[in-house]
DNA sequence: CTAAAAATGATGTACGTTGATCATATATAG
DNA sequence: CTATATATGATCAACGTACATCATTTTTAG
């Protein structure tokens, strides 16, 4: 815990001037081999690194980041945009500015559109916000061929070569659902339904798979029926719903995947007579209060605002090659009850 | 989003000297309330902020911050301790040093007395894991008028003017337990039984609190039996469950509120015939696998890794006059199934 | 052994703020 | 109207790194 050492110390420890310490350091050429490693084994004794500060200082860069988000979609997206525009402010301040590009809906073609135009100009990173398609995987390879630094951001596409993912795991996500469906619904026998807003999207088809695994094994009481689709919008997952309220008299159980809780809720209230175990995601106003009058047990949840954070924080690194802190940027499959609301 | 203005523009902008914006900036005196107004305006119009690089490298000033925190006093306390160091190493790039002061157990009068001896000599600010006792509260205080910034860390003192909590809302942790146990026992009628480290624990007592609310309010097929005491150690939290077992053969439920879960994990397996949904605090090794082997239905976590990372920043803050981002410091109560196990 | 090439040293400027000092301008008291 | 406060301007040296330039030394090729 003593005095850090600065670049002086460095050179002088290792006979060297300062000059060829940070030669060394910053990589350039013109160093023998030789004096290369006498001076790294001495900023390894010295344990030094340049003093964060006086880095950015001196190099005066600014870091510019890109988020590509989709506007409108629903209001777990409206909150990230609002988790987006708050850090943004902050950053303003330590060099760091945030460009937001809206694309039209949850459409790959416009996401893919949208990368394919981004340039080194228009940032040192971009975190993005797209549905798995080889469209948009190409569209993110090219970025990344073109130097820029690349997270995706809610929804993972693994099959491309973004250079991190920023949250949760759905799988997971989809197993708790599960679990919780399964143990709420303890001692009776009935069906329980899985609403997703679309099959083709990769977080509501992992969680699908999640859930119904955990059911499946754990829960012989209960039968999954086919899954549904809402299209995350509220009428159709309140038409999707009513249906199954109607068609099975011996629902017991909901998990609705994706969006279009307010649909959701709207169709539950009608049926005041029935007592159906409900499971949702992401926190937002309706599904809150839907929580708090009991048409919710449970919701699990992804902090926008943490994974806005933790997509600066590793854009950073990357763009700057500082360290990644692994625990720091573990996004947390939040569970909350009625008891636990924030 | 443009770039952003340094005290030169300001200066010109204001119609003034560098010098005197430094002056207002820092509240020096010898400024007409006249001027300040005027170079005030300014700033707040080209929404100016020193650039937090160039003022840390000026100031030279590294950030001395003491943890005061048990030692040896079980698992989640190790954790925390782990996190510390490796937060510790991270921050020392950041002129940030950690002083670490080991008391041993969790002794109200070896805190207090740790705490008396802390000057501003010692570091800029502090966080201490402590009893909630007057004592301890004292202590605090005299830190605070001796000019030292104090938060507390995991277990709250509301009634010393420590400057911040760190950790989670014990009252709706209980609460969550006293749901899950509710929910988890549906269609079973029986007793649950709550052990706690210790009633005189502020964090035990309102774990306690919020899990008999529940309990009483929702469940009234589970009769709460009278809390027992484990001392937060394996052997009488072994003891205690075993007690339970014997005297109460209609079990069903336990919530371990403190520490002990190794305890806790032996008794259970002593009775293999007994299906008794069980509850405990923090992920530690045996808790997971406890966890893992369903000897355990759900635990419940606050991550010593974010609280740390959490303290430093809040006492960071404190001394150095930056923001707070209040979302950020916000811990959560976490909770793990066998599902979502990182 | 010499010439060219490569490695290293010495030195300086920039980054934006802090926190001084000293000089000068303006306001206020007597 | 002077003498004295008070305000303000001008200037400078840190802080530690990045990066550039030019001089000098050492190494390598021929």
């Amino acid at each position: 815990m003593k005095n850090k050492s600065n670049i002086r110390d460095v050179a002088a420890a290792a006979g060297v001037s300062v000059a060829t310490v940070d030669r060394v350091l910053n990589k350039r050429p013109g160093v023998r081999a030789q004096t290369v490693a006498k001076v790294e084994a001495v900023l390894k004794q010295l344990s030094y690194r340049p003093d964060v500060y006086a880095a950015r200082l001196s190099k005066n860069h600014s870091l510019r980041l890109v988020f590509v988000v989709p506007r409108g979609h629903n209001s777990f997206m409206d909150l990230l945009v609002e988790a987006l525009h708050e850090t943004a402010e902050n950053l303003a301040y330590e060099r760091c500015f945030i460009d937001i590009r809206f694309v039209d809906a949850f459409d790959g073609q416009a996401v893919a559109a949208t990368l394919n135009s981004l340039t080194p100009e228009d940032g040192d990173g971009v975190a993005v916000v797209a549905p798995d398609a080889p469209l948009v995987a190409e569209a993110i390879n090219g970025c990344i061929a073109r130097g820029l630094r690349l997270v995706t951001l809610v929804s993972d596409l693994p099959s491309s070569s973004r250079q991190h993912f920023v949250g949760i795991d759905n799988v997971a996500a989809g197993r708790v659902a599960g679990r919780l469906l399964g143990r709420f619904c303890a001692g009776q026998c009935g069906s329980v339904a899985l609403i997703a807003g679309s099959m083709t999207l990769r977080d509501h088809v992992e969680r699908h798979l999640g859930c119904k695994q955990v059911l499946q094994a754990g829960f012989p009481n209960l039968k999954v029926l086919p899954v549904e689709e809402g299209q995350d919008l509220a009428e159709p997952t309140a038409s999707a719903a009513r249906e199954l309220l109607n068609k099975h008299p011996d629902l017991i159980g909901i998990y609705n995947i994706g969006a279009g809780n307010r649909g959701l809720v709207k169709a539950l209230r009608e049926y005041p007579g029935r007592q159906i175990i409900t499971i949702a995601h992401e926190l937002t106003a309706i599904s809150r209060q839907a929580l708090v009058d009991g048409t919710f047990d449970a919701i699990i949840c992804q902090d926008p605002a943490h994974e806005v954070r933790s997509a600066v924080r590793l854009l950073r690194s990357l763009c700057e090659g500082g360290e990644i802190v692994r625990s720091q940027e573990r996004i947390r499959i939040e569970i909350f009850l009625h008891d636990n609301l924030p």
